[in-house]
DNA sequence: CGAGTAGGATACAGTTCTGTATTGAATACA
DNA sequence: TGTATTCAATACAGAACTGTATCCTACTCG
């Protein structure tokens, strides 16, 4: 009875890994329950037994990623907050860590964007997420700012959400021309000047 | 004999039209060929007598997109590189003005883009498109810059794509959630400091 | 005005996909 | 060891979609 409650969730497990690698391929829509089955080793039947839809997949793969993106920001806070290194390493590396293959991660929330600009449930399921990831961004921000005795000029929060579009926009370009814009210059670049722009010594 | 052209580019016209609707609402693979018909007041005789598939459909509308774009840019270059405004609110009013349904037209070039991310040959075409884009943005804020005696410490073409990544990423955030970040507002807040960052008086 | 043609509608065949119902095999448990 | 249960495979029915072939109608032009 224990082995058996651990092999339905492996094959879950294993049918969402399958699910993100033919998502990532060819989107929510272009890919049939066929297509993640196979590529996770399993009939149809698996699925079913396991989800009612495809579109319940897609629900758990977002929940799924969730929690795993919660758990690594929670993992990784600590050590960024307190390292020595400057405010902008601290928070491009937490952004880039938790999305170590650039180009699938991209695909996958993309489409997932995409499916939330159509769907206000979708729309909700994401933007709690996001505000997630930014307001732990942005206690980050607060700490290291703090901790070297420095104050903002706009509010943490309006930096983070510069530094996630920006991130975004140039992520965008950078996996469309990759010879024209190594990943990561656009931020490395212009982020410096904001950063100084916005911040003088705490009185 | 003249009227039957007219009539078939008409026709051709009213496809893509609703093409754009259908895809707005359903993405690319979503959209089935007959939904498109349909929105357009045809059957899918008269698609399969304009468009071969689906896909060349999808290629033509971005050809029709591409040119429409390159029109207006001319059209509206002139007068924005000469009026007094500043340069950020040139820019920007490119950007804003080549895409007046902000929704619409982000969810169909998030459609594309991420249709160029997986085939290569969209890739070359957006990319293609895209630059063009960017050259004409370049050349009028070099233009600008000239004009008001100043210099940039960083390539156009750098501050350029900044600032078509910020937008970009800005816009996907506020289309998810208008109520926390009213369109442009990123912009309007970051822009100008790196402007100031990046220019100085030619000597 | 009448034959020819072009554009679009309709009918049809083939494919692909989804979801359910049934079956088979492995494991749990008495 | 034998029975029950659970999970995944297989078989099947139905829906949706695509693309082609044919038909109909409205112009065109002699």
């Amino acid at each position: 009875m224990e082995t058996s409650k651990r092999r339905r969730s492996n094959t879950r497990a294993r049918l969402l890994e399958g699910a993100v690698e033919v998502f990532a391929e060819r989107g929510f829509h272009g890919a049939s329950v066929e297509d993640i089955c196979e590529r996770a080793g399993f009939t149809r039947g698996a699925f079913y037994s396991n989800f009612a839809s495809k579109d319940e997949l897609v629900l758990a793969l977002f929940q799924a990623t969730t929690d795993r993106l919660l758990e690594q920001i929670e993992a990784l806070l600590p050590e960024l907050a307190t390292q020595p290194g400057t405010l902008l390493d601290a928070v491009l590396g937490l952004l880039d860590e938790t999305a170590p293959d650039e180009r699938q991660w991209h695909l996958i929330s993309t489409e997932f964007t995409l499916h939330a600009l159509r769907d206000p449930e979708a729309a909700r399921a994401l933007n709690q997420q996001r505000a997630m990831f930014r307001d732990s961004l942005t206690k980050l921000v607060e700490q290291i700012v703090e901790t070297s005795g420095l104050t903002l000029s706009v509010p943490a929060e309006r930096f983070v959400r510069l530094v996630i579009a920006l991130h975004e926009g140039a992520r965008s370009q950078s996996l469309l021309e990759p010879r024209e814009l190594p990943p990561g210059e656009l931020e490395r670049t212009f982020l410096p000047m904001v950063l100084e722009a916005v911040s003088r010594p705490s009185r």
